[in-house]
DNA sequence: CCGGGCATCCACCGATCGGTGGAGCGGAGA
DNA sequence: TCTCCGCTCCACCGATCGGTGGATGCCCGG
């Protein structure tokens, strides 16, 4: 049986060197690839035909998501497989990835035996989710939607507008903005406008 | 001359393999110890004697600020010097490593090269600044400063409370708790509540 | 076909918030 | 030393917000 073949996705030099370096100790498992963006990465994916893709979701010249979604859209017999490697757990980066096809989604504090464990899983075409990850699936699953409306209503309320000018510029009467509020609270379990814009950024809503 | 000593503290395990493989191709830099957090690296450092400390600052079994603050009230001859190595350049984050007394400020996104050159200039006694980190001092120097109990009060408000649940608990007045919103307001150039709560979470002062 | 669920819309009231004006107190610099 | 500045504290008023109670139109599935 041959080895595996993965690619690293990362933004910063010292989380690729990390990784290459924990695979390179690591027998069956060869870094065939490297890149610094999203969009870069699918052309290292292209030359290289990985088995897996370790992937970081935020990278200031390309997001991970988009390469996700391009690279399932493309591939054969399932392969590359899609591991997310990030810092954060949010509702929103968590969905959105899974959404776009992600196989797998490991925070970056995993240790190195969890690591070489998660690539050796997808690999063998077992999904490999993160506690944090498992969690918001299992859980609330439709709870988090916010209409369109409330989350325009919401951006602006984190902008500072009182429910007036938001009604001004929305060209709706300022009840109106005070329902799609309190609808809002009453979905993300904030007390106020200010507990909600925080918990709206939490999430990545807005 | 002897070889520069580094200890490496971050929480992830693939950063710190990531800083070690650096180091261990480098001559002339040898890693001594790590530590996964801000308390368990001063008892590293106390054992190892380093010449540099590299610092993250989140971690969540303690944070890098208080071990700056602790390992510059306690070394002797300026050793060992403290470079913090993060993913953040918030106003905040900069300040307060930079005030605990920190001897340079690297973001996480450095390459290998100017990795250890940095570490080659604090061993020589330079101080080494990111650029973003440099421009928060340039720049603003007072202006985004927030007193810490506006900051306890923003905290709460951002929690939901309203100012006389804030107030019950901070054991003040309804009235002071609306002073102190009042400041933050015109420091941040928020227009209520829930824009300063915006604002603060943008900058990583909550 | 029709009823439930959802987004969108609206008016009224009590509670809360934003803003003004002011006071004491301690540290930094002249 | 003394002054100045910023942090902390407080009371009162008008403006705004949170909450209740409803209404309309739309889509989807029984």
């Amino acid at each position: 049986m041959s080895a595996v073949r993965i690619v690293v996705v990362d933004d910063h030099p010292i989380v690729r060197h990390g990784l290459t370096g924990v695979f390179a100790d690591e027998p069956g498992i060869d870094v065939v690839g490297e890149a610094d963006s999203g969009p870069r990465s699918l052309a290292v994916i292209a030359d290289t035909e990985p088995d897996v893709v370790l992937m970081d979701l935020r990278m200031p010249d390309g997001d991970g998501v988009p390469a996700i979604r391009e690279l399932v859209r493309h591939r054969t017999r399932g392969r590359p497989r899609a591991l997310v490697l990030t810092t954060y757990d949010t509702d929103r980066e968590i969905r959105s990835a899974l959404n776009a096809g992600a196989d797998g989604y490991l925070l970056k504090d995993a240790s190195r035996t969890e690591l070489v464990r998660a690539v050796r899983d997808l690999a063998a075409g077992r999904p490999v989710l993160a506690p944090a990850a498992l969690a918001i699936l299992l859980g609330h699953e439709s709870e988090t939607e916010l209409s369109t409306r409330e989350i325009d209503v919401l951006r602006l309320v984190a902008d500072g507008l009182t429910n007036k000018a938001i009604a001004t510029r929305l060209r709706i009467s300022e009840s109106t903005v005070k329902t799609h509020l309190l609808h809002t609270y009453s979905k993300l379990g904030a007390a106020d406008r200010a507990h909600a814009v925080r918990i709206c950024w939490e999430r990545g809503l807005i």
